[in-house]
Parts: structure tokens; C-alpha cells; sequence
DNA sequence: CAAATTAAGTCAACATTGCTGACCTATTTC
DNA sequence: GAAATAGGTCAGCAATGTTGACTTAATTTG
């Protein structure tokens, strides 16, 4: 790339060193800047489920109905091996969970097509009405912080939120849609 | 403050605007890119979380148990009431936790000195080494993410957590030590 | 084609962690 | 001395997670 030459040194007036901005500058690694981070992690995510929480309080719903509603909507068709996977919970768990979304007609169900053995989810109308109703809340909440924060903040916190992730989740934020392997 | 008092416009020769670096450039809030926050907020949070949980299984603790932990070590001398505004959980249900915690030796105890109703916790020597335990674990996971994504994005990270905060939880993390009114 | 595998569902029992209501005890404050 | 405050405790219930064991239907494989 470079044609210059390693130049030998040559004793002469001092010449300061031209100011560069710090090349990769180092991190704050100490115990302090990783507990605040704790804190961080802990007080953001507490009150950004929050705001949904309050709204399903009044459905009679929960949190765990909530992250399949959120999942199936993101990912139409999804299956549920692929909604056990990303929701890391057992079989039996997401059942519960995933047959009141049926009865109550939140949540709809059709035979794959090449293999009849699957279910595919997908949000009903009136399902779909009542993601968003959640979703509007946290919506509200990481636009304002968003908007205040600034562009470059944002991208600052989309690579660190996604250094914290497993391989797994990150290969399915890069591809949303197939949700396997989360 | 300034003594400018209004021009009027005067017709003249056309003048380029100064070229400022744009000033608060647009942010994208679209709901692709909100629904994007919330997986990262849920996978981030999930593996966050998962490699204190994995060493708090082996020692039959809960990830209640941790949090009782990292705030009490965070706050040493923390009142329960202040422990309970923390938490943002029930007395009963903090109690259940505390009272392990103490029966096991990891926290210890004592009255106030001006009120002598008031029960001051800290970790004992046990607690402490546990929950520097706990914290190693999540600690590398933190730092890989920080040293990969450099000080700007730490920077960014920090912000837009901070912005999905409560107003009591910004107060407490700007001091503390006072761990009122999270 | 029969056998094995896979996707999904179900029943049962249990643990953790949250909640509310009701009530008790010290201690401090008015 | 009465009222308020900080904290503790008992009891019961709800949401959400777990494991183990088993069933059914559909697909794949030898």
C-alpha cells in the first residue's frame, strides 16, 4: 500500500508527535465500570419490560405471553421447535403459555405444507392488534431514549447489547425469520 | 446574557450558510428498527443474566438471591426499605430471600445507630466472596463486549441504557450510595 | 412395507419468585 | 401516652419455570 521505506533514525530537533486520535483507545474494564454496567442492565431492562407489564396486568395476560406474541409476530409462520429454541424454556412451559394464546384466538395454527407434522404459528387478526398494543408502550419508551441518545449512541448500543449475545441469538437478529438456533 | 439586539434584514450579497456538522441528526425510530431494540434487549438481557445463573444453580441460589447480593455488596449498610425500593418487590417476598441469605451466613445484620429500627445490611466476609464469584462470571461477558465494541460504543451503550431508565433508577446510579427511590 | 425417528401435545408433580391480606413487635416521634 | 414508622411473619395464591413419562401423527429409513 505504502511506498516508504523503514528510514533510519536521525538525531535532530524534537518534532512532536503528530496528534492522531487515540488508535483504539482503551476500554474502562475496571470492577466499577462493569458493576455500573450491571446496574445498567438490570434498571434498563427492568423498566423497559415494565411498561408493557402494566398493560398485559390489565389483559390478564403475562410477560411469558407477551415474548411468544412478540416472537410469532417477528416471525410469521414460526415453528414451535423454533419458538422453544429462542425462548430457551421447556416444551410443557411455552404449552401452557401458547395454548391460552389459542383459545383465546390470539394466536393461529396451520400444518406445514411439506411436513404436516409441523405448526406453524402465526398472530391472529386480533393478535396481531394486541402486539402492538404492547408493543406501542416499549415502542414509546426506546424512541424517546433513542432520540435523546443520538445516532451514534444508538449504534454504540446496538454492538455492545449484541457483544453481550450468544453466537446463536446473534445469527438470528442478522436474519430474522429464521429463527432457529437462538 | 446578550446584549444583540434584533437586526433587521438587510438585502445583500448571498452569503453560504455556515456549514455546521448536522445538528442533532435524525435518529431512526421506525418500528423495524424498535422491534429490533426489543430482541436485543431480550437476548442481551438473557445471556447476560444466564452465566450468573448458571453458577448460582450449582449452589441451589436463584438469580433473587443475586440480586439481594449485588445490591447489598453495591450499598453496604443498605436499609431494607431501601433494598425494597431497589428491588421493586414485596417485603414478603424479599423476605424470603434475605432471611436464606442471612441463615447461610452471607449477610449479615446490624441495628442502626441513631434508629435502632432500622436493620443495616452488608455482606459477610462468605457473602462477599460469593457474589464476587457471581460477578466474575458476568463480568468477562461485559468486558468481551466492551473491549470488542471500544469506548465510543461503551459510551453509546451507557447513554441509551440510561434513557430506558426510570427517573429514581438515573438518581440512584448517579449516586451511589443512596440507594433511595430507584 | 415395517421400523425408527421426529414434531408436537399432554398429564403430573414440584420449585422459585412474585403477590395480597392480616397481624405482631420494637422503636421513635409528636 | 398515642401515633407513626421500620421491620418481621404467617397463610394462601398465581405465574412461570423444571423433569419425567407417555401418546399421537407423520416422516424417514433400512
Amino acid at each position: 500500500m505504502s511506498d516508504a521505506k523503514p528510514r533510519a533514525w536521525k538525531a535532530g530537533r524534537f518534532v512532536a508527535p503528530p496528534k492522531l486520535p487515540p488508535p483504539t483507545p482503551i476500554v474502562d474494564l475496571s470492577d466499577a465500570e462493569m458493576r455500573a454496567a450491571q446496574d445498567l442492565l438490570f434498571f434498563g431492562y427492568r423498566d423497559f419490560t415494565d411498561v408493557a407489564d402494566k398493560v398485559l396486568e390489565e389483559l390478564g395476560l403475562g410477560r411469558a405471553h407477551h415474548r411468544a406474541l412478540h416472537f410469532i409476530g417477528r416471525n410469521p409462520g414460526i415453528k414451535v421447535s423454533g419458538l422453544l429454541k429462542t425462548l430457551r424454556i421447556s416444551k410443557q412451559a411455552l404449552a401452557r403459555v401458547l395454548n391460552a394464546l389459542v383459545d383465546q384466538g390470539l394466536v393461529g395454527q396451520a400444518a406445514g405444507f411439506d411436513d404436516r407434522r409441523l405448526r406453524l404459528l402465526t398472530l391472529t387478526d386480533k393478535g396481531h392488534a394486541l402486539e402492538q398494543h404492547l408493543f406501542d408502550a416499549q415502542r414509546d419508551r426506546i424512541a424517546a431514549a433513542y432520540r435523546a441518545a443520538g445516532p451514534q449512541a444508538v449504534a454504540g448500543f446496538r454492538t455492545v447489547m449484541r457483544g453481550l449475545t450468544d453466537k446463536g441469538a446473534r445469527a438470528y437478529m442478522d436474519g430474522i425469520g429464521s429463527a432457529e438456533d437462538t
